[in-house]
Parts: C-alpha cells; sequence; structure tokens
RNA sequence: GUCCCCAUCGUCUAGUCUGGCCUAGGACAACAGAUUUUCGAUCUGUCGACAGGGGUUCGAAUCCCCUUGGGGACGCCA
C-alpha cells in the first residue's frame, strides 16, 4: 500500500505552496487506495503556535483534503533520542557541545533517483557534518523526518523540489538507520509573478485568505491541481473526483509554476455560474451581512433572484458585494465620470423626470411591465433608447456597468427607485442654479 | 561563492520518455468585432512560444553537448 504525508510546521499559516503539495500527496493516496498521513512537525516549541496548528487544520478541512492518521512531532522526541544514541554508540555520530552531530562520509556520491527528476548525483563533499539532535534535546528536522518517514512506513515522499538538497543528506541518515529508502517525489514550486517564490509581497498567500475572499474550496483545488500538473486533454473544469480518477504521479511536470491570480479568478466564476442557486444565496449571506448590506433578516427570494442576476458576472462571492452595493444602500457613490458624460445636461435631467413619473404611475411593476411602458415613454418622447437608459442607469447605480437596466430597476423596487431618482434630479438642478449664480457674478 | 534543479505563447499547459501525425493544440489574460440598454456579461475572432549555438539523424520542440537565462539550497528553521 502506497503511505504518503503532509507535513507542515506550525510556524505559519498553511499557504498556496503547503496546500498544493498536500493537495498531490492527498490525491496520490485517494487515487491508489492508500494511505494519507498528516504529520505535525512541531519540533521547534518557540516557533510552533496553537493559533497556526489551527489554521492549517482548518484550511486542509476546508479543501477538503482528509487524513487517515495524524501525528505531533513534539509527542515523540523519545523515539528520535532513541535513534540517535544508536548513531552515538556505533560511532556513526558524534557529540558536541550536547548536540548530537553525524559524521558525513567524505569522498562519495549519493544518488536520487526522483519520480519526476530522474537520477540526481550530490558528491558528500558538499554536505556538512549533520545535527541529529539539538543541544537543547529537540531532534533536527533532517533527522526526525527520516525517523518518522520510515517508521511511519511512508512510501512516497511527495514534496516540493526545494528540498533536493535535504535529500542526499536523508539518504544517508536512512542508510545508517538501516531503513528502507521511499520513493523521492519532488514536484516543482509555486512562484510569484515576478518568477521568484511566493511571499506575502505577492499578495494573498494564506489559504484562509482566499477562503475569507470568497474563493470556493472546490475552484481553489481545481485551480492548484493544475499547477505542475495536467490531466493530458484539454479539459480544465474538473471536480474533486474526477481528479482524483485521473490523478497521475507521471503527469507531474518538472517546471516551475508562476501563480496566476486571473485564472484562479476565472475558474472561481466557472463553479459559482455552475452552483445551485439556493446553494450559492446561503454561502454569499455571510458576506453581505458583514457588509451591513443585510440585516438578521431579508427577503430570501429577492436576494437569490438579484444572485441570479449577477451570476455570470463576479468571480468570489465577496465581489458579488462589490458590484451590487447600490441595491442596498442608499448612499450610492457616483462615479464622477460617468456622472458627467449622462447626467450633466439639461435633456437628460428632463429625461429622468419623465421616466420617475412613469414609473411611479406603474400599478405592476414586474420587468417586462418596466420595460414596455419606458418604451412606450420613449416613443412618445420621440428620443433613443440609450440618451434615456444611460442616464437613468448613472442615476440608479453611480456608473455604467450594470446587469439590463429593466432588471435593475425592477429588483430595486418601486419606491426605491423613484426615490433614486427624485434625489439626483433635486441634486442636479441644485447644482446647475449654483453653477448658474457664480457663472452670473 | 559552492552545489543542485529548470527552460514551449505575458501566464497555466498539451506535445518531449517511445524523433516524423506539430505549417506546435487548449485555457487564462490582452486586443478587435458583434450584440445598439451599458458592461468588467455573452458570442465570434485576432495577436502570441519551441531561449541561443553546436551536434546526432533522411528527419528534432522532442536525443546529446555548450552558452545564456531563471529558480532553489547551503541554520543546533522546517
Amino acid at each position: 500500500m502506497n503511505v504518503v504525508r503532509f507535513a507542515p510546521s506550525p510556524t505559519g499559516f498553511l499557504h498556496i505552496g503547503g496546500a498544493r503539495t498536500c493537495l498531490f500527496n492527498w490525491l496520490f493516496s485517494r487515487s491508489t487506495k492508500g494511505k494519507f498521513i498528516l504529520r505535525i512537525e512541531d519540533t521547534d516549541l518557540s516557533r510552533s503556535r496553537k493559533e497556526y496548528l489551527d489554521e492549517i487544520l482548518n484550511s486542509l478541512q476546508w479543501l477538503g483534503l482528509d487524513w487517515d492518521e495524524l501525528y505531533y512531532q513534539s509527542e515523540r522526541f523519545d523515539i528520535y533520542r532513541e535513534y540517535a544514541q544508536k548513531l552515538l554508540d556505533s560511532g556513526a555520530a558524534y557529540k558536541e557541545e550536547n548536540a548530537v552531530i553525524y559524521r558525513i562520509p567524505g569522498e562519495h556520491s549519493v544518488k536520487i533517483y526522483d519520480l519526476v527528476h530522474g537520477e540526481i548525483t550530490i558528491d558528500t563533499e558538499h554536505i556538512k557534518d549533520q545535527v541529529l539532535m539539538k543541544s537543547d534535546g529537540s531532534p533536527a528536522y533532517n533527522f526526525c523526518c527520516v525517523v518518522d518517514d520510515a517508521l511511519m512506513g511512508v512510501t512516497h515522499i511527495i514534496r516540493g523540489d526545494d528540498h533536493i538538497p535535504n535529500t542526499p543528506k536523508q539518504i544517508i541518515l536512512y542508510e545508517a538507520l538501516g531503513f528502507k529508502l521511499p520513493k523521492f517525489v519532488h514536484i516543482p514550486m509555486i512562484l510569484g509573478e515576478d518568477k521568484s517564490r511566493m511571499s506575502k509581497r505577492h499578495g494573498a498567500t494564506a489559504i484562509s485568505e482566499y477562503r475569507r475572499q470568497g474563493y470556493l474550496p472546490q475552484a481553489v483545488v481545481n485551480y492548484l491541481s493544475l499547477l505542475g500538473w495536467s490531466p493530458g486533454n484539454d479539459r480544465e473544469i474538473f471536480s474533486q473526483q474526477t481528479l482524483v480518477k485521473d490523478f497521475s504521479l507521471k503527469r507531474l511536470n518538472k517546471t516551475a509554476a508562476v501563480f496566476d491570480i486571473n485564472k484562479l479568478n476565472w475558474i472561481n466564476g466557472q463553479y459559482i455560474k455552475n452552483m445551485e442557486l439556493e446553494k450559492l444565496t446561503e454561502l454569499i449571506v455571510p458576506y453581505l451581512k458583514e457588509k451591513g448590506h443585510i440585516g438578521e433578516t431579508y427577503d430570501q427570494q429577492w436576494l437569490s433572484g438579484l444572485i441570479k442576476l449577477y451570476k455570470t458576472r463576479f468571480c468570489t462571492l465577496e465581489h458579488f458585494g462589490e458590484l451590487s452595493g447600490f441595491f442596498f444602500t442608499d448612499t450610492v457613490h457616483y462615479d464622477e465620470a460617468a456622472v458627467k458624460q449622462f447626467l450633466s445636461t439639461p435633456a437628460a435631467v428632463e429625461n429622468l423626470e419623465q421616466f420617475k413619473n412613469m414609473l411611479s404611475k406603474l400599478v405592476s411593476y414586474d420587468v417586462k411591465t418596466i420595460e414596455n411602458a419606458a418604451r412606450a415613454l420613449m416613443e412618445t418622447m420621440g428620443i433613443q433608447t440609450g440618451d434615456m437608459i444611460h442616464p437613468v442607469r448613472v442615476a440608479l447605480t453611480g456608473g455604467t456597468v450594470s446587469p439590463g437596466i429593466f432588471e435593475v430597476i425592477h429588483f430595486l423596487g418601486k419606491e426605491k427607485a423613484v426615490q433614486r431618482l427624485e434625489t439626483v434630479i433635486k441634486k442636479i438642478r441644485t447644482r446647475a442654479e449654483m453653477f448658474d449664480k457664480l457663472s452670473g457674478i
């Protein structure tokens, strides 16, 4: 049986790179009916924090990456001590300042057989003696990693290729301890836009941050799977189940991948588009509450309708609220250029006035009725559709981009729409008067 | 500085192992047109890559070498 592990250190949040490494391990175990171990590498007591541990566990659960066994290295110090003692007894390791150090034999080379890179050879003259146990009694990474992987029966070590330099050191320890070598699988790293290692300056790197912004876990998993791996056909959107079915180490590639937020946005948008409306509404509600857009009670049917109207236009759950904000507030933000372009002429104000009067007289307020009445009005007035619709759009939404204007008017509700038009008309007239007075001086 | 890894459109990638089906395919982005109610929506289309140089071969994106470029590692961090 294939046994893999993901071994995060609770000294920071689970980031994009870690999540992708975990995903590939998980995918390999699930696709081969193997075992997936989660091992918390909390040997650095001073830097490890509960808060990070919780965050990592939460993020993994959110992504749907479940584990079969969970270990904490901090609970296994006795084991590491025991193996260090063996190497001390055999003379392979020596003590210095209370630390146990392994003597790296010089003058020979170590070969790594990597499933994605093939054979890699490193000369031991470039490897320094390795600390096994530190002076404070805690184990060093390369040592406890080897002991644990061997004892836990890990068959495939799937990790970022930034670990390649560690591998010969670990192989030497495997051999010194008489352990069977696992297979090594070094996957390419995920880079920032400038092609350097991802860090905070590249924007959001924590999985929890993407969760907060309203990315869907399935979309994040889908996107991450496409970094350094591909199914071999042109499909790019697939479920976790399909992924498990199609995943294969053979299709891993060697080239580092640049993280592209645009593509993630697109994929997330695809998932939003295909999501059941009821479910989507449920997911969006917390975001609207947080923004103060809705309170504890709200019209569920109305909201679902609005979300449906916007379904193809937003790419994250948070994004919906940003696009549709003017539905929820009376303090609309008006785009200056839009106002200047569509609301600055006397004719525009006159059109708004007429439109407002027409709306206020409507008995029924469905989209079709609104549209018919509006078109009839424009015909009587003898004006172009655009001459009416553009000013109305700016007056109602504050900008020049929105879903169909009749849908917008409908979802805004008669009272709100009429009132908003009135407010805008009044504002423009006041401003015009002031302008007249000023130019009269 | 030393060691290691990598190299196809701006980005993710297919093709590389098992050379010919590749005048290099798809997707994101960008751009253009369409839709005349806008658009960051939708539809259609365009632009765009085998890093360079040597080999090997009848034939190379695919194999080999060199150069260049990029990345990573060199902790009693993990």
